[in-house]
DNA sequence: CGGCAAGCCTAG
DNA sequence: TAAGCTAGGCTTGCCG
């Protein structure tokens, strides 16, 4: 990597700082970079033998097989791109050592069909060759990365653990560099500091890649395990199987099933490799490297203020310039921040005329440029310098002297910022901020413009769209960097606090030229920072476009170059506007174009803190009613939700909630979020089970006792399949979740959506009187659901279970939990035949029905003893209950 | 019941 | 240890 990355800065006269010249040389010259990157990436997964329901324990869990995929990323004359393969342990194997073979399967349909073919299968005897030859596999394609799809507990990591378990420390061998100890760690179980993000693999001379955590900067999911990924990204639906199936299909006497395990992990290390291709992560990430000039670790792992150092000092050294470095405390006794963005309220409603948005393109970088705004620039807050003269003065978090003859010959030059901030002109001397951000801002053009040209060259399109996209990134944390506060190395309040103020001043000036131009006839609605939201009374759509474009061109005209107010080409129509932050509209981003694009910024259609089946409620709602504007269907459509939540008869998946978990150390003490309820009932059950930090962890709400708080209620998902008796929380779903935000947007038009479900005729659900004691805590079963009919022995009743049966615990116990079993079963195979069913792909839903011809078939065919029509009963029971 | 802090996630 | 920024809306549980 090292060896493309640099060179160019030191290059004859580049024509910018960064050197960046785009040319048609230099264009050629990065693409075949692109083309190939000479890369080895190596993903690797494993499979132990794991006991019962627990995870794998490299302390207790031997290693069976080690997976792994290559890509090579070679021109396709030099040998295969990818090539993949398994080490099996296997005791019975004959042949001392490893050998090694080209296996063809020896059931080739079962095989082919699962895809398991072209494997490279090695066999050794016993777990310390498993780790021999795996290091011999790693030296063999010498990967540049390493990647597993969860590192610490699973992957590269179980395999480092468990080797320390055998007391061997094979870190240094895989690495690039055997000799030495440095660059080679990693922290087997505890951390000193208890987070988790620290317990890192270094190989020397490796890039180790823990997926997960990557992707989660890279693709916003509301889960991020591997089939919700596969399924998000390669559009495939993978299923998942514990580890418990894994492992006793694998262990089976008769091996029959051991190319189930087979095939899962190969479709996983194979599946890893694909991920990264699809969203180029490492071409994006190399590209990222080069444009920041920081290393290809560093761009996933450091921060942005890394990124912004690496940037300024590579300009500000040439020019005898060192940065401050001031202390905790210093930095701490800096001047509070006194400005703060402009948000407007907005005028909350429904808004049938369009509204046009206007935005100010990248503003903040535009103002350092317009007017010179930059640490090196700056005088300091105009009241201590006029006052200062001999004596230091504060400045930023640190102190500055100026001698009052300078102050006097600069008098000229000087602009004042809105807040009382001096800065020289940029002839006296430019800003090594607003410098850099110009050529970022140039060079982003220049690129822009080059990926024109290129757009049928995927690789070469793709490059320039990484780099693109960096230098977008990096252009808009400038600011954030210099008003950092509690991290940050280098902040300085007044320059921070000036582009705020200036931004915030621009805006305020261009609400009061649109207000006071009537022959626009336009109303400032709402505005966010850099945003205007300008309804036009009315007016038609292509009016709208006509008129949005004069004022953004006319705003613009008031302001320094490069500022500029830019129409987005985005009318909205209709829209609705909820509060600050938070609104929706139908967007159309061209004059002529037909069909609106459905928009929606901060409410709970973008949100990931609900579950799937509010977005999508409150997404079709938004819908219907900017098509049909008719209230009542949007009422039709919300009251038939409600009763098929009421009735159970809601995919469980739409019910499930993920939020992020923080890792124990994370919380408050007393916290009291289902996270930690869920990571806590984990750990004390299997501490390797616990949520990684960060990691989004799902859980559903079930009914419970009344009075019970929420938390109480929380659930993971597969309890659910494993205890029928719980039932999700409808009511909870309905009341708490669905309708809240259902009302805030009707509530704008004067509907109660409250009142359509109070309403609403409803499943009766009879709640038994008494609650008694721990009979009735351990049979919480058939409280709540909707039933008039004694569940054991059929006869009418108003309680959950008739008196009769209520008096014979012991037969009642007995036929609930035997039919309760007898479902459990169904539905376990149910849903797993469902899940792994290609039939209804196009759904992309899991269907889970009775009417779905394929899983009633194959259901049947795992079925033998039970008769088609006794199945199909059986199972209307189970989805009714 | 209202006010408040903690927690989560988004806009810009 | 290393960590861009602030505003804002919303839920939940606790307290007075």
């Amino acid at each position: 990597m090292s060896k493309q990355k640099t060179s160019q800065i030191d290059g004859p006269t580049p024509k910018n700082s960064f050197g960046f010249r785009i040319t048609q040389q230099n264009l050629q010259t990065a693409k075949a970079l692109h083309q190939h990157q000479y890369l080895t990436v190596m993903s690797i997964e494993i499979h132990a033998e794991t006991r019962g329901e627990l995870s794998p324990n490299p302390e207790m869990d031997p290693i069976q097989v080690i997976f792994y995929s290559v890509y090579n990323d070679v021109p396709e004359s030099e040998g295969p791109q990818i090539t993949t393969g398994a080490i099996i342990v296997d005791k019975t194997s004959s042949t001392p050592g490893s050998s090694q073979e080209k296996i063809t399967p020896h059931k080739p349909t079962l095989l082919e069909k699962s895809g398991i073919d072209n494997l490279v299968i090695s066999y050794v005897s016993d777990e310390q060759e498993l780790l021999d030859e795996f290091i011999q596999l790693v030296h063999r394609w010498d990967p540049d990365v390493m990647v597993g799809f969860e590192i610490q507990m699973l992957s590269l990591g179980y395999i480092l653990q468990r080797a320390a378990h055998l007391s061997l420390n094979i870190c240094p061998s895989l690495s690039r560099l055997p000799g030495t100890k440095d660059g080679n760690r990693f922290s087997a179980e505890k951390d000193p500091w208890g987070a988790d993000y620290n317990t890192e693999i270094h190989i020397a001379g490796r890039i180790v890649l823990n997926l997960w955590r990557v992707l989660k900067h890279e693709i916003t999911l509301n889960i991020y395990d591997f089939e919700n990924v596969a399924y998000h990204v390669l559009h495939r639906r993978i299923p998942l199987y514990s580890f418990k199936s894994l492992s006793s299909w694998f262990n089976h006497r008769t091996h029959l099933y051991r190319w189930r395990v087979i095939d899962h992990y190969i479709t996983r290390v194979k599946g890893l490799l694909q991920i990264i291709d699809q969203l180029d992560i490492i071409g994006k990430t190399s590209e990222f490297a080069r444009v920041f000039g920081i290393e290809f670790y560093d761009v996933l792992s450091r921060g942005s203020q890394y990124r912004v150092e690496s940037m300024m000092l590579r300009l500000a050294k040439p020019m005898n310039y060192i940065p401050v470095s001031p202390s905790v405390h210093q930095r701490a006794r800096m001047r509070a921040p006194e400005c703060i963005q402009l948000t407007l309220e907005p005028d909350s409603k429904f808004y049938t005329n369009p509204v046009v948005v206007l935005d100010f393109q990248s503003l903040y970088p535009s103002i350092m440029i317009a007017y010179n705004y930059c640490f090196s620039t700056c005088m300091g807050r105009l009241d201590l310098l006029a006052k200062a003269h001999e004596g230091q003065y504060e400045f930023g978090c640190t102190s500055l002297r100026q001698s009052p003859s300078v102050i006097r010959k600069l008098e000229d030059d000087i602009t004042i910022s809105p807040n009382g901030c001096c800065f020289v002109n940029q002839d006296v001397r430019k800003g090594i901020i607003s410098k850099m951000v110009e050529e970022i801002l140039n060079t982003r053009i220049m690129v822009k413009k080059a990926m024109k040209s290129y757009k049928d060259d995927k690789a070469l399109y793709r490059m320039l769209n990484a780099r693109q996209l960096g230098l977008k990134l990096i252009a808009n944390v400038t600011y954030g960097y210099t008003g950092a506060n509690f991290s940050g190395r280098m902040p300085c309040i007044e320059v921070g606090d000036s582009i705020v103020r200036k931004a915030r001043e621009s805006l305020e000036r261009s609400i009061k030229l649109v207000e006071e131009t009537p022959r626009w006839g336009a109303r400032v609605v709402y505005g966010d920072t850099d945003s205007l939201f300008i309804e036009m009374k009315g007016k038609s759509k292509d009016e709208a476009f006509v008129i949005g474009q004069e004022i953004a061109d006319t705003i613009s005209n008031m302001f320094p170059k490069p500022m500029k107010l830019k129409f987005e080409k985005v009318v909205y129509l209709p829209c609705v506007l909820q509060t600050k932050k938070r609104y929706v509209g139908f967007m159309y981003e061209t004059r002529d174009q037909k069909e609106p694009v459905f928009d929606a910024k901060g409410i709970e259609t973008v949100r990931r803190d609900n579950c799937g089946a509010v977005s999508k409620i409150l997404e079709r709602c938004i819908k219907i009613l900017f098509t049909s504007k008719d209230i009542s269907q949007v009422k039709q459509f919300v009251i038939r939700q409600c009763q098929k939540l009421l009735e159970g008869k809601v995919s469980l998946q739409d019910c499930v909630f993920a939020k992020e978990y923080r890792g124990m150390a994370g919380y408050k003490p007393g916290a009291c979020v289902p996270a930690l309820q869920i990571a806590r009932k984990r750990l004390k059950f299997d501490p390797r089970s616990e949520p990684r930090t960060g990691e989004r962890v799902p859980y559903i709400i079930v009914y419970g006792t009344p009075g019970l708080p929420l938390i109480q209620l929380v659930r993971e998902p597969r309890d659910m399949i494993k205890d029928p008796t719980l039932r999700l929380n409808g009511t909870y779903y309905i009341t708490k979740q669905i309708l809240p935000p259902l009302n805030r947007l009707f509530s704008l038009l004067g509907v109660d959506v409250f009142m359509w479900y109070n309403e609403m005729p409803k499943v009766i659900r009879i709640v038994p009187q008494s609650v008694t004691g721990a009979e009735s805590k351990k049979g919480t079963i058939s409280q709540y659901f909707a039933t008039s009919n004694c569940p054991v022995c059929d006869e009418q009743t108003k309680q959950a279970i008739c008196k009769k049966c209520m008096n014979d615990p012991q037969t009642t116990t007995v036929v609930l939990s035997s039919r309760i079993q007898h479902w459990e079963q169904i539905y376990s195979k149910l849903t797993q035949v469902c899940y792994t069913c290609m039939g209804c792909q196009d759904n992309k839903q899991p269907c889970i029905s009775l009417d779905c011809p394929i899983l009633f078939r194959r259901l049947q065919a795992s079925q033998d003893n039970l008769r088609g029509d006794k199945l199909r009963q059986d199972m209307t029971k189970m989805l009714d209950f």
